[in-house]
RNA sequence: GCCCGAGUGGCGGAAUGGUAGACGCAGCGGAUUCAAAAUCCGCCGGUAGCAAUACCGUGGGGGUUCGAGUCCCCCCUCGGGCACCA
């Protein structure tokens, strides 16, 4: 072999892995163990640059660890269950059991050749029976201690096709087959109790040092703990059974500024009214024709309704105030009802323009000339709650004061005259996980008519998905199948049926991690191995599962550490989290001329020229649409097979880990391919002229050695701060040293040796190629890391920047520990600082050891 | 609408509050070659200048500081999430 061959060298050195069981992670209690995740991958039928680019990350974790002497853990599962797979049964005939498990041997067969160090022995898809078994277990002791429960809850509901959407099917209020006006609909349900551990959740968010703070901070407001008041407004001449509209407001110094009361189309109030009224009917129906998800409620035009009705403002009972049945309170949050304060809120202002309520101040700003009050038509006045503002109908307490000490004032004053209490409350609700689906995990129970809801026997799992169902026609096949849910009741042994929901895909991935430390146990986990793998030191993921997915993971670790399944240190599963960006690419758009619709293409199809592109198959300039995540539907996708076919895999793994810091998003380039593949064939033409060389001195010894030790330090501090765009970049400087060094053969084998080490997390194949040619001892995986040696790292001058007033002028170079005075004196009599002072004195001189000087003049 | 990020040369990006543009790509010039590919060497933010050098420059506008890409305030644009996409 005279060039660099990657796919001679991959296929060899993969086999050696494999016959060395270089990746089977074992227990070894004498050894420090080290667990590193990628997030599982849903499969989609092919593996694309994101995935690349997560494992690859990964995987130099994995290699690192393990050459540092840890017990390393990297599994790989997939996220079997979901959507997709019914979607594509519905299109193509086809049944999703056997389009999921098709897709999973087609990307594993796509994985492999990228040389990832995967325990592959571990591997299960959260679809096995054996997985999902285990689920129904655990759901089963969850139920025993009060974890899950049953109510009813707002669904998607399309009445053309008579069956639940999921939000991303619903467009534009339609549902995305039948084009019907969606519709919410109550169904009862199961829940998680996620929402009793509120305090907990938020609270251990402060103990994950190792978690991106902008992580944390997504998941402390999604939990959003509030204080505030409760109380009741009384109703007057409400309908039967009903005297009072219950409230919660976290701004109670504004209940003096109240112009309405506005209340949920699904509170109890409102259905009775809609009961005896056919306006107030005909108005609720037109506010559940719309999806359940908050963003379109938060989009969607303010829509009121006055009831008629009136209520008691509580500090003054000649005061009454409108009751609005109004479109954007959800019954789930807090009380199902509000009072409006238009002086303080905008969307309660907007509400009042529309309808002609009054509007209040009950504060203004402490300077306030140049303020116009929302009653003389500005803005809503909503100050943060920190800052003094000045109180005009406030309640006990100074005239000017905080926020936060307004709204104590207001608690302390409404407590005292017994109207309501102050109280917490969290934004987090209890987690719905009743899916009416078919490719999900069955949820063990039976309905037996003379016992309710009955536990299935845990002996009788896995209660298994039938295999002989269709999807022709919309709806929940397990609900129309002729016989499967026919049983009898685990209880009283009478004829019964079993629920036909299955559970939210989230709970599938709210565990997985902890399956993978025993995934043949028959049980959920087996806690001796639980408790030497876990936590997972390091978790890498995508930012989208910055909240759902990781706070759902972070609650099911509780409940399985109080059920006995993972140990203490477990509650909180993942140590470090690491979230990557995306692999973006950019779009190749023309316009179809009919129509004016876009028409893409896939970067093979085109050309590009001076950073114009044009059609390989007539010549036609093609549009560039700056870079987007790369999606099916924008064809902006480039397939990794075709990479590591044309480059390899070590090519592609360099790339991706190059140019891009790692939590940022990365734009693939077909140059930015080339250019990785031209840098390791140089490393392996170096190294092979290296390996050619007798032993001996050279002039250059040490300073390669000096450049060597500084390699491995910056290398290594690279691994360790997941700066790998900077270690490759280090990687780059050092090749060149050793390329353009005069040391001797000795000096230069021994850095050669090292560039392979330093690289074999990134790229492992090349790398054992090199350390073979170099005459290295066995593997180059799992190799002991190399050390720098502190002592070759240290300079002994230094250059110090001369800055005047701020601006760079000039420079010293200085011994390393050269005393301040003497720098100083250094420093003015350098001529570009005698010219600027002109024979002037410097009115300060700064000098920030080591680093840099500041004269101003 | 609400929450969380990001924005630096032609491009990807580097920079504990301390020399803005490391490293790479593209481009330009040169060596090698009959020629090309490959490889190697050099230049490479903008404006002015033969040059030394000067001024401008990190999305926009203010501020703090001896010193701001970095910290604070306001704004713009793009991206992620919003509880049934995974």
């Amino acid at each position: 072999m005279s060039r660099y061959d990657a796919s001679v060298i991959e296929q060899k050195w993969q086999a050696a892995w494999n016959e060395a069981g270089s990746f089977t992670a074992t227990r070894d209690e004498s050894k420090p163990k080290y667990y590193v995740l990628e997030m599982f991958p849903y499969p989609s039928g092919r593996i694309h640059m994101g995935h690349v680019r997560n494992y690859s990350l990964g995987d130099v974790i994995a290699r690192y660890k393990s050459s540092c002497g840890f017990s390393v853990l990297h599994p790989m599962g997939w996220d079997a269950f979901g959507m997709p797979a019914e979607n594509a049964a519905m299109a193509s005939n086809g049944h999703p059991k056997d389009w999921t498990y098709t897709n999973i041997e087609t990307m594993k067969d796509q994985l492999r050749p990228l040389g990832f160090s995967i325990d592959w022995t571990r591997e299960f898809a959260t679809c096995d029976p054996e997985y999902y078994g285990q689920q129904q277990s655990m759901f089963l002791d969850f139920l025993e201690k009060g974890m899950v429960y049953r109510k009813a809850a707002t669904v998607n509901w399309d009445p053309v096709d008579m069956t639940v959407l999921a939000n991303e099917q619903v467009i534009d209020g339609k549902g995305w087959r039948s084009g019907a006006a969606v519709e919410r609909r109550e169904l009862t349900q199961w829940f998680f109790n996620i929402s009793d551990y509120s305090e907990d959740l938020l609270n251990a968010l402060d103990g994950l040092d190792d978690w991106p703070d902008k992580v944390k901070s997504m998941q402390r407001n999604w939990i959003g703990k509030s204080t505030g008041l409760q109380f009741a407004f009384s109703l007057v001449d409400g309908p039967h059974g009903h005297d009072r509209v219950d409230v919660y407001t976290t701004r109670p110094d504004t209940l003096m500024g109240a112009s309405f009361v506005g209340i949920s189309p699904d509170h109890p109030l409102a259905r009775q009214l809609e009961r005896e009224n056919e306006d107030v009917a005909a108005f609720c129906a037109k506010c559940r024709q719309m999806g359940t998800s908050e963003e379109e409620l938060e989009t969607a035009e303010k829509l009121g309704f006055d009831s008629g009705l009136t209520v008691l403002h509580p500090f003054d009972t000649a005061w009454e105030l409108p009751v609005y049945i109004a479109n954007f309170i959800l019954m789930d949050y807090g009380t199902g009802a509000i009072f409006g304060c238009p002086a303080h809120d905008a969307r309660d202002l907007e509400f009042a323009r529309k309808y002609d309520l009054p509007v209040n101040s009950t504060f203004e700003p402490v300077e306030a000339e140049d303020h116009v009050a929302p009653e003389n038509g500005g803005e809503a006045y909503v100050p943060p709650k920190p800052q003094p503002v000045r109180y005009i109908r406030g309640f006990a307490g100074d005239e000017i004061q905080t926020g936060d000490a307004g709204i104590a004032s207001a608690v302390a004053f409404c407590e005292t005259n017994g109207v309501g209490q102050g109280i917490t409350k969290y934004r987090l609700r209890d987690w719905g996980l009743s899916r009416q689906r078919y490719w999900g995990c069955p949820i063990p129970v039976v309905h037996c008519e003379d016992c309710g809801v009955v536990p299935e026997k845990k002996e009788n799992l896995p209660i298994r998905l039938p295999d002989d169902v269709t999807f022709d026609v919309p709806g929940n096949p397990l609900d129309r199948h002729p016989s499967w849910r026919n049983c009898d009741c685990p209880r009283c042994g009478k004829p019964a049926r079993r629920e036909t929901d299955t559970m939210d895909t989230f709970v599938d991935s709210s565990w997985y991690f902890a399956r993978f430390t025993a995934p043949r146990a028959d049980t959920p986990t087996d806690r001796a191995e639980a408790d030497y793998w876990m936590n997972v030191d390091q978790y890498i993921g995508g930012i989208e599962h910055a909240i759902l997915h990781l706070l759902y993971s972070r609650f099911f670790a509780r409940a399985m550490n109080e059920c006995g399944m993972l140990p203490d240190k477990a509650r909180e599963p993942f140590d470090a989290l690491f979230t990557q960006g995306m692999v973006t690419h950019a779009i190749y758009q023309t316009t179809r001329e009919q129509d004016g619709r876009p028409v893409y293409h896939y970067p093979e199809e085109v050309d590009l020229k001076d950073g114009k592109a044009f059609l390989k198959e007539d010549g036609r300039e093609v549009q560039i649409v700056p870079s987007a995540k790369m999606s099916k539907s924008k064809n902006n996708v480039v397939d990794p097979l075709a990479i590591i076919e044309s480059y390899g895999a070590d090519t592609a793994r360099w790339f991706v880990l190059s140019d891009s810091p790692p939590e940022r998003d990365v734009e693939w380039t077909a140059s930015g391919a080339d250019a990785a593949f031209k840098h390791l064939g140089r490393v392996w033409r170096l190294t092979s002229e290296i390996a050619a060389l007798d032993d001996g001195a050279g002039k250059g010894d040490a300073d390669l050695t000096r450049a060597m030790h500084r390699a491995i330090h910056d290398v290594t501090m690279g691994i360790e701060s997941f700066g790998f765009n900077a270690a490759i970049a280090k990687l780059y400087a050092f090749t060149n040293t050793l390329a353009k060094s005069d040391a001797g053969g000795a000096a230069k084998r021994a850095a050669a040796k090292v560039l392979a080490q330093l690289m074999s997390p990134m790229t492992p194949h090349l790398s054992e190629e090199c350390w073979q040619m170099l005459g290295g001892e066995g593997l180059v995986t799992g190799h002991p890391w190399p050390k720098a040696d502190e002592a070759m790292l240290v300079e002994d001058t230094v250059t110090l920047p001369i800055q005047i007033n701020g601006k760079r002028r000039s420079e010293i170079t200085v011994a390393k520990d050269l005393p301040k005075d003497a720098v100083e004196k250094l420093v003015l009599d350098d001529a570009a600082v005698q010219k600027a002072l002109d024979g002037g004195a410097p009115k300060k001189l700064i000098v920030v050891p080591g680093r840099i000087v500041n004269v101003v003049v």
